[in-house]
RNA sequence: GGCCCGUUGGUCAAGCGGUUAAGACACGGCCCUUUCACGGCUGUAACAUGGGUUCGAUUCCCGUACGGGUCACCA
């Protein structure tokens, strides 16, 4: 059985090719009906920020991301906290070093630090590789503080096969005897990771390609250990443009890239998980862009898998959006736009009518706030916003007659809906002799202030209501 | 700098030895229309570069350039 895990470390918020990396993993998994698990990799005390893990979780639970085990609910193979499972990586850390395969390293940071400065390629020069184990046990029953490393063979090469990346094979000289427990007793990534995906379960390691290169240091220890090597999957990144023009690694300076920020700004879970599906991956046979989690299951293989890295566009993504809002119907929508909505709609607007008309035209739902402005109230305008070669108004004779006709007849009007007004306006323009386009255009603005609206006039009219609207009318007529 | 990976229009991308090199976003035009949006039609725009291999390379191999990643007691 297919079993994956996404493994995110609780170090603040849900960075959007975290996400991706969740997402991919999932698929993988339930593309084959196998399992998906959660695991929180903290092993990083002092970069741990409170509630993050609760971010984590909550982002999964909107997005769908539905893990088989994990933290709170559980599972055979539990704790899915790595800091509750201190005591196993020691041990298996002990037996690496029984095996020859690890040491301890007595080296001060201090020490090290110096052979930094010294050597500006950097690494560790193995300094105790070679301790005798009378020398070790010494030092440790001396209280030295240590930490273990691994034994990097000194010649040869080692590879491996990436799903999608292909055979990668590294010089074994390349590879520095990296740290596997730290000296507060905790394990290091490159370590505790491998000891978890083996006793996990795990069959297919999803996650981003900057690992690529260090993922010969881990299968290596699955070698000593004598476990089979996981299938790995290693994605292309996920770039940002820059101001220059230039793309680097996706972060802060693009903009929002978190989930969270993404949703605060008025998009679509749904959309957000569509968007970031296709970056960096092409699904065989497609027709349409549109995909729900199901759909994506379904789709889902590897061999569709890009292996270069995919800029993040903000453009379709809110494209994509606006199309799952257009989409919505209007209860569902109307349940959630009122969350977005930071300000009074006075009385006399037909609330219901008003986002209906917004609805379809607005990408993201924050938009909802600049856009339906101008029914509140009534924007300061240019007359000259009047006049419009297209519909032949080169004068505001012309004007002010549809808008004096225009107010007898909206003033005997009892009922205000769209079909009334409009049946009701229509004669005028017969009475005057000018299309219908060139009497709508004269009230539109008149009621609007704005050359482009949610709406026609009449629509317009509707929301506003009767009183409003010849107050526009007035105030139009005052300015001619 | 060493090592690893990548390179098809501005962006996401299909393609996997022979194609008029798809499609989507963005951009331009036209149509629809009481403006805008939606929708429909349409246009501009790409195989980084030099060598091979081959009857034939966007596709395979090598070099170059460019881009990215990685060289932590971070993950």
């Amino acid at each position: 059985m297919t079993v994956t895990r996404f493994a995110p470390s609780p170090t603040g918020y849900m960075h959007i090719g975290n996400l991706r990396t969740a997402l991919y993993s999932y698929l993988i998994a339930k593309h084959d009906g196998g399992k998906f698990i959660l695991r929180i990799e903290d092993t990083d005390r002092e970069r741990l920020v409170e509630g993050a893990t609760d971010i984590i979780k909550s982002t999964l639970a909107i997005t769908g991301l539905n893990y088989d085990e994990g933290p709170d609910i559980g599972g055979e193979h539990g704790p899915y906290v790595q800091s509750e499972r201190k005591e196993i990586y020691m041990e298996y850390a002990k037996k690496l070093v029984d095996m020859g395969y690890a040491y301890y390293c007595f080296c001060s940071k201090d020490r090290l630090e110096k052979l930094h400065e010294e050597d500006s390629v950097g690494g560790y020069d193995r300094h105790c590789r070679n301790l005798s184990k009378e020398e070790a046990l010494k030092n440790l029953k001396a209280g030295i503080p240590f930490v273990i490393r691994q034994k990097m063979p000194l010649e040869g090469t080692t590879s491996y096969v990436d799903s999608v990346y292909g055979e990668i094979s590294m010089d074994n000289s390349e590879l520095q005897d990296q740290i596997l427990i730290k000296a507060d007793g905790y394990p290091t990534y490159n370590f505790c990771h491998v000891v978890d995906d083996y006793l996990m379960g795990i069959t297919h390691v999803v996650r981003g390609s900057e690992y690529l290169t260090s993922t010969p240091k881990y299968v290596l220890l699955y070698d000593a250990f004598g476990w089979e090597r996981p299938v790995y999957v290693h994605l292309p990144l996920l770039m940002g443009k820059n101001e220059d023009g230039s793309v680097s690694k996706l972060s802060k300076r693009h903009g929002a890239v978190s989930f969270q920020d993404l949703v605060r700004d008025g998009y679509l879970p749904e959309a957000i998980i569509n968007y970031i599906a296709l970056l960096g991956w092409c699904p065989k046979n497609s027709e349409s862009e549109f995909f729900d989690l199901d759909g994506l299951k379904a789709a889902f293989t590897i061999d569709g898998v890009s292996k270069s890295p995919a800029v993040f566009d903000f453009d379709k993504l809110l494209w994509f959006n606006g199309e799952y809002i257009h989409k919505m119907d209007e209860d569902e929508f109307n349940s959630v736009i009122y969350k977005f909505i930071d300000k009074e709609i006075p009385e006399n607007i037909k609330r219901d009518k008003m986002l209906s008309l917004l609805r379809t035209r607005i990408s993201t739902f924050k938009e909802i706030n600049d856009k339906m402005d101008f029914f509140i109230t009534l924007p300061e305008y240019d007359k000259e916003l009047f006049l419009n070669k297209k519909n032949k108004i080169s004068d505001y004779d012309i004007v002010r007659s549809v808008l004096e006709e225009a107010r007898l007849t909206l003033s005997s009007l009892d009922a205000f809906d769209n079909d009334t007004l409009f049946a009701s306006l229509m004669p005028i323009a017969e009475k005057l002799a000018i299309k219908t386009g060139t009497l709508m255009w004269c009230i539109r603005i008149a009621v609007s202030g704005m050359a482009a609206t949610p709406g026609g006039a009449t629509e317009i009219m509707e929301v506003i209501g009767k009183e409003e609207s010849l107050k526009r009318i007035d105030k139009a007529l005052s300015m001619l």
